[in-house]
DNA sequence: CAATCTTCCGCAAGCGCTTGCGGAGATTTT
DNA sequence: AAAATCTCCGCAAGCGCTTGCGGAAGATTG
């Protein structure tokens, strides 16, 4: 059994109120008495439960992190800095893979309710539904989004201009001097993928160059389907010149039917990817990559949540990062694999 | 402000505590009774405070979930399937990413002493110092080891029996009709890793072949030591035709040098790899890997801890886990890659 | 029909901490 | 020198729940 406030105000003789404020650092307790309480918290190594703090302050300085998918490469990148910026402010994290199961996600959300955690941070996902809604009207939903949109309500939300990554892609593949470009993205129903499609778009109206409906290639995501569509597209009387490639598998995919036609990256077919997972600067050529910034984009969400919870509104509302090209041999024959 | 106990028992006209025996599914309830109450229970969607219940009970129904580096492969796996099952049983999981850092380390620990947690668990990382012995000693500490092994004390222990691990490597490429086979591995003060050269050894003991030193490579683990690692190899006055690694990174780095260097796998060198990463399968050509039973890894370990938080003492303390190899192509001339 | 058991439920203490309030003594003001 | 002001600290209520104990019925027995 571990030492209570009780059993330290007994040891130094004076009062349980006396103890927890001197160990809060509040006013109150003269200079002798605070050290003398230090003293004996120090020798028996004395932890307040937090427990009985979080009850009778009303928190628990805990955050929640709801994840779609745990295993989505990047992901990890934002978890540690979340975790991080939490830790610093005393603040424990804990996991909820919602594995895409909106019960799960559900009964998650709840535990928000149960006062079990002092807020939550939602990173991707589908768009945010009625739960997260009535959670984020709620007083008491300390919520940030990440990666996601929610429908009406104004949640505060940190996003990464996609619309730009797959302008700065699609750009980036036409100054290679090619004008035919595919694009292969993942669901279109997914806001994230639609807004990089909406970058394409814009770069080739940009650059006088027509959209093809052809060149458009919606996917499961999946390194299948990006083998699949080499072979699709290469049925077409012009096939293109480059591909802009939302994801890492499907560019593992892509590669792989390009390489097994026996052609050449950069020189018959350049490509830009999109996340800057492990994956692409071991695979053979170095992708190109639309580089999201990870980091910036868990701490900021974890910034906003501690500010929410502390009664501060963040700065902005909607937070929006920009991506930046990184650029490697997959599109470049300059560049040396 | 939620509702709390009294209120729901004001407004259906009984005590407070019979409402928590109704909630709780607890027997001296009448029937009539508990339906009443339940019926506004749902009405109100009223959920009990845990911080309360855990004040009140002594427990958080969270568990900790200590990692050396949350970006190591396999983590995600492991993560996952401890999430799982203590989801399952009601448990919270707070996710602890040490950084292999030490005070770290020492402060989540802390928190099982500060009734923060139920338990802990925890993954990688160095040969278990005094700060664990301590709250494993502690009759309060709920802690559970996965591929990490304690000093003196008996702490209940998830393993992968990586000198198995080595041993199926080994063999596997002197099954190929290898005699000459290097392994190149992470610090030899890193008891996984000493393992699985102590699988290595015992393979070619086995198969009568001679334990040469010049053969066995200690490096960072990094991708340019696997690298350098060939170089070195090169200058050998008998070269290697086999390589075990023992993880993917040096595999990456070692596959570079030796396409650089024009020879062909697994026609001149042949490699098995270590750990079931998404490179791995990715990476030309696929490589052959001893791979480990995550999901059953965090699986037990939830088990375990599990079982240790309700008093019951696991089956074994220890529990070692066999790995199994994955024949793929960079080991295997009939393996179409 | 009295005696004994059950069943159902309320009372109240307790989990370990925080915090508003007020009292005693020391220090400053007019 | 009396009044006002501070400083330091204890008292006690309260956070929302659980649980042992015991009382008031109703059900069962001889």
């Amino acid at each position: 059994m571990p030492l209570t406030l009780k059993d330290i105000a007994r040891m130094v003789g004076v009062a349980e109120s006396t103890v927890s404020r001197a160990i809060n650092n509040k006013p109150g307790v003269g200079e002798e008495t605070r050290r003398k309480i230090m003293k004996i918290v120090k020798e028996y190594n004395f932890k307040p439960n937090q427990l009985a703090r979080g009850l009778a302050k009303k928190e628990t300085r805990i955050i929640a992190l709801l994840l779609s998918d745990l295993a989505t490469p990047g992901y990890t990148e934002i978890i540690k800095s979340i975790e991080e910026v939490a830790n610093r402010a005393g603040y424990q994290v804990i996991l909820c893979n919602t594995a895409n199961d909106i019960d799960k996600e559900k009964a998650y959300l709840e535990l928000v309710a149960r006062n079990r955690v002092d807020g939550a941070i939602i990173v991707g996902g589908e768009l945010a539904d009625k739960n997260i809604l009535n959670l984020a009207l709620n007083k008491e939903g300390r919520l940030v989004l990440v990666n996601r949109l929610a429908e009406e309500v104004l949640i505060p939300t940190i996003l990464v201009d996609n619309a730009k990554g797959g302008y700065l892609a699609t750009a980036h593949l036409i100054e290679q001097g090619l004008s035919r470009i595919a694009i292969i993205m993942g669901s279109i129903q997914d806001f994230l993928e639609s807004e990089k499609l909406n970058g394409y778009k814009q770069a080739l109206k940009d650059h006088n160059l027509p959209l093809r409906e052809e060149l458009i290639f919606e996917t499961d995501g999946s390194r299948e389907s990006g083998y699949n569509t080499f072979l699709n597209l290469m049925e077409l009387d012009e096939p293109p010149g480059g591909f802009f490639v939302t994801s890492d598998l499907l560019a593992v995919g892509l590669i792989e039917a390009i390489k097994m036609g026996g052609y050449f990256i950069p020189d018959d077919f350049a490509i830009v990817s999109y996340g800057e997972s492990l994956i692409t600067s071991i695979i053979n050529p170095p992708l190109t990559v639309v580089a999201e910034p990870l980091n910036k984009l868990g701490r900021l969400a974890a910034e906003y949540l501690l500010k929410l919870i502390n009664n501060q509104s963040p700065d902005r509302v909607i937070r929006v990062l920009e991506p930046v090209l990184k650029m490697r041999a997959s599109s470049n024959p300059q560049i040396k694999s």
